[in-house]
DNA sequence: ATAAACCCTGTATTGGCTACAGGGTCAAGT
DNA sequence: ACTTGACCCTGTAGCCAATACAGGGTTTAT
């Protein structure tokens, strides 16, 4: 499989796959005679535990950790575990900030009058908030 | 003031008062016969403005249109409450996909057994899901 | 007098990609 | 046979919003 075919199939921006491939996360596959990347089902399954993983938040040190344990086949189920759940608490926090934001947000949109007059409550709240 | 004054005053890092200069977002103060910033009120009423948004989420852009509003005397509150309102919306699909996270991190972490063994149902849902 | 604590400038780094420049290769159509 | 276009290669620059650091100068306190 060339390089725009795993694009294609895995729905992975050709660029980013070299990419995950120069960081480390996915190996570096074998070459054509013309310097071509082959790319095999290993490949595929390694591009698409990262997507997963990147969909769910993890970061690319996380996915690294993750993929290492994978590879030493020392995948301890209680310290996968315990980085999800250090992940999920991460991510409950951004949720409770960004929260955070669209309540005040919404309260300050709600106080303008949506007119077109210079006295602008929304300006306002910046300046003083 | 100078610079780690008005960075203690307002819980700004003070090198980011020097960014916030330096991309136009705040003016550029008058100097001191020794070289050093000397900052008066406006800019700290101007920076606290660009702490507000960007606590709220706003992009850099987004406060350079809202200052370059109420610099050109020019705030129409419709036009600020559009900007606002697609904010609001940007952070309430945030919420969503992070919510969306949440919800199958939170699923799959409950699938594990928590032991300390090698099949591990996290690991294998980022393979196959 | 000297040391700590500030200030100055310019530049590099972060994360997670994405895009581009400047080439080489290959398959299809004429 | 030849050209065109679509792919592939490499290295490097750019994005956002800061933050950090190197290598100086100045001020303040002891």
């Amino acid at each position: 499989m060339k390089r725009g075919e795993l694009a294609a199939t895995s729905g992975c921006n050709a660029e980013t796959i070299r990419y995950y491939e120069k960081i480390g996360l996915i190996p570096e596959p074998r070459r054509a005679a013309n310097g071509y990347r082959e790319y095999s089902e290993i490949h595929k399954e390694r591009l698409h535990f990262v997507q997963r993983g990147r969909e769910l938040g993890f970061t690319i040190d996380d996915l690294k950790s993750l993929l290492s344990l994978v590879d030493r086949n020392a995948v301890s189920c209680n310290e996968v575990e315990q980085m999800a759940t250090q992940h999920l608490l991460s991510v409950q926090s951004k949720i409770d900030h960004l929260q955070r934001m669209e309540a005040t947000l919404a309260k300050t949109i709600s106080s303008c009058s949506k007119e077109d007059v210079p006295e602008c409550p929304l300006i306002e709240s910046l300046f003083n908030g």
